[in-house]
DNA sequence: TTTCTGGGCCTACAT
DNA sequence: GGCCCAGAAA
């Protein structure tokens, strides 16, 4: 391995032996390399790979760890332990999750179902579901679990707080009686186990010797509850992060966490790691004004050796087509007379809506784009179609995933009788499949009882398939026993679409047999149910990537164009009201400058449309913290100015009223 | 039981 | 500007 290719803080935190180690690595400073080279180099000094344990937030960052290690040990590095928190808290718990009241093969929620877990709430209580509380009430369960709260620990005396009380334990009951735990559950449940149970506790706190994570600055308080509860004996705990770079808050990260890291573990060895190694100078000190502002931050400044490099622009424009527009052109312009190709840009924003004036945009000019974060794959209606039959036939008490597809194809199953089946499996303690088999105890019409006997029949004789068959072969059976590809196929394209991805998920299933040929059904939905959008993010071939900025951590390009730079876009009309809302958004803000390499535009209109309304906006307040020396400003005709643009062309920072 | 349509209402970011 | 839901119609 080779140690003199390090800077000298590189060198320290991959060679720092035993004891806590906070890595304070700046954006671009190389901290991925230094946390694989950590890994390989403990395992050099005779630490047993399986002994080893590195968690992070995507299996993407997952991934490149492993490819990574395998480069550098020259052999795959069999035995140790990278995942994600999700993956590596549901390979902890699947062994005991007896213990924790659940049965194993249990369901892994998405969003989606947790919705609908959340509407049958509801109902049972004879609650209103208007659409906003549904998703307030989800946001407010999930920020309960990851502050590792139960619903005994939600005691405020409002009626609001007794209603969320009421409506968590539910939820947690009904989500139970399903079999299945949500995001959060995962993490919770495994925390829940290691405190209650010492046999357990001890069996974990024993497997490991040394545990790292990645992206420390995003864990939230179960996060940091079960990396205590797993090193607590050994404290050899590294953790990487960068509080500047800290943009999870909304979903419970805590960035107090690596901000008090040296108080939890006061013989921590810190390192920070300023040089970087990805943008020009001039890009860097465009973000060093952005971000400094922020008062409560670990002391750092990048600083690289790549050179000055050409002053980021400025752009005014009138409204947000125009906005696009120019990106468009510009992209057009630097590819002719500077050789850049279209994988060489990024277009980053705060919304996800934002990207439609975008595409507009480029699809006028033929410039063709990978649209990141839209609908994914295992979001189209066929494939949670297929995945909830998966699904039910491992655990055929799923209740979201029967509901799902009682009546896929078309059995003359209402929704009704399929709320009252749920009902009669959990009055009768059996499962959803055996009160469908025996449909006298459901309280419906005879024929609706047929109904589901024939839903039983026919699900039910897969049901033996499970532990025989290989989930590419158990797709084909669930196509062909249900006669689904007659139901999707309408003669329309859009049937014609369906079909095809069908098609591709079950070839994903075969490559995925090839890949990890030990596994089963159980796995194969873990897998799929765990994947996250940002893990497919690749460069896509000669396409322009169009990302959210939230996605966009983590990654660079040649050419950045940071766009929607108003007060109320960037940042985010929200934040005004939360507290530490505004030094979110400019982390955010941070975090978009910081993935450009060579060439940063700041782009921002006087107009733009929401809802198809269109609202005057102020720039946003971040542009001001930037000395007008350090940008070119392009101002387009009908800009209208809220102030940046005279102030700019004055040379004065200071108004800031 | 299934399909269609109009109106309400939002939408931040996402493992 | 699109999604979801309620209510009507077939």
């Amino acid at each position: 391995m080779d140690l003199a290719s390090l800077n000298d803080p590189q060198r320290h935190a991959v060679t720092h032996r035993s004891g806590p180690l906070l890595i304070l690595a700046g954006a671009g400073s190389g901290k991925t390399r230094v946390l694989t080279m950590r890994i390989a180099n403990l395992i050099h000094h005779g630490v047993e790979a399986e002994r080893i344990l590195a968690l992070t937030f995507t299996n993407k960052a997952a991934r490149e760890m492993r490819t990574r290690l395998k480069a550098l040990l020259g052999r795959a590095p069999d035995g140790l332990w990278v995942g994600t928190f999700h993956a590596i808290a549901t390979r902890m718990l699947r062994p005991h999750a007896d213990r924790l009241g659940y049965r194993a093969g249990f369901t892994i929620f998405d969003e989606d179902d947790s919705r609908s877990i959340m509407k049958r709430a509801l109902a049972d209580l004879d609650l209103d579901p208007k659409k906003h509380q549904v998703a307030g009430l989800l946001a407010a369960i999930s920020r309960a679990k990851a502050e590792s709260r139960s619903p005994e620990d939600i005691t405020g005396k409002k009626a609001s707080d007794r209603a969320l009380r009421m409506i968590y334990e539910r939820y947690q009951a009904l989500s139970r009686e399903s079999n299945g735990m949500d995001f959060d559950d995962l993490l919770l449940n495994l925390v829940q186990l290691l405190k209650n149970d010492a046999e357990v506790l001890a069996e974990w706190r024993g497997r490991f010797d040394h545990v790292l994570v990645d992206e420390y600055q995003d864990t939230n308080r179960v996060q940091y509850e079960l990396l205590r509860l797993l090193c607590d004996g050994h404290r050899n705990l590294a953790v990487v992060g960068d509080d500047d770079q800290s943009i999870y808050a909304f979903r419970g990260a805590d960035v107090r966490n690596i901000l008090d890291f040296g108080r939890d573990y006061t013989d921590a060895t810190v390192v920070k790691l300023e040089q970087n190694y990805r943008s020009t100078q001039a890009i860097l000190d465009v973000a060093h004004h952005v971000i400094s502002r922020n008062q409560e931050r670990t002391d750092k400044r990048l600083w690289t050796a790549r050179g000055e490099g050409r002053r980021p622009v400025l752009l005014l424009s009138p409204d947000d087509e125009a906005e696009a527009a120019f990106v468009g052109d510009e992209i057009l312009a630097l590819e002719q007379s500077e050789g850049w190709i279209h994988s060489d840009f990024a277009i980053l924003y705060r919304t996800n809506a934002q990207s439609r004036a975008f595409e507009k945009a480029l699809m006028a000019r033929r410039i063709s784009y990978n649209l990141v974060g839209g609908l994914r794959f295992w979001d189209r209606r066929e494939i949670k179609d297929v995945v909830a039959y998966l699904r039910f036939l491992a655990n055929p008490s799923d209740a979201v995933s029967f509901d799902r597809i009682a009546n896929v194809p078309k059995r003359r199953i209402s929704e009704r009788t399929a709320q009252a089946a749920i009902a009669a499996a959990a009055d009768g303690g059996v499962s959803i499949l055996e009160a469908c088999a025996a449909p006298a105890q459901v309280q419906v019409r005879a024929d609706a009882q047929e109904a589901l006997a024939s839903f039983a029949a026919q699900v039910g004789s897969l049901v033996a398939d499970v532990g025989k068959r290989r989930p590419h072969e158990l797709i084909q059976l669930v196509l062909r026993r249900c006669n689904l590809s007659e139901h999707y196929d309408d003669g329309s394209p859009a049937g014609r679409n369906r079909l095809d991805n069908l098609v591709e998920l079950r070839e994903l299933a075969q490559s995925y047999e090839r890949y990890s040929p030990a596994q089963g059904l159980e796995r194969f939905l873990t897998d799929i149910a765990l994947t996250a959008g940002a893990d497919d993010v690749d460069g896509k071939r000669e396409q322009v990537t169009l990302i959210t900025l939230h996605m966009a951590k983590g990654l660079e390009y040649p050419v950045v164009f940071l766009t929607g730079l108003e007060d109320k876009m960037l940042p985010h009309e929200r934040a005004f009201e939360e507290a530490g809302g505004l030094d979110e958004e400019r982390r955010l803000c941070y975090v978009g400058i910081t993935r450009a390499q060579r060439r940063l535009y700041l782009t921002s209109a006087s107009v733009r449309t929401i809802f198809a309304k269109t609202v005057a906006l102020a720039s946003s307040q971040f542009l001001h913290d930037i000395p007008p020396a350090l940008l070119d400003m392009v101002e387009l005709e009908g800009h209208r100015s809220h102030g940046i643009a005279s102030r700019l062309r004055r040379g004065s920072v200071e108004a800031t009223a």
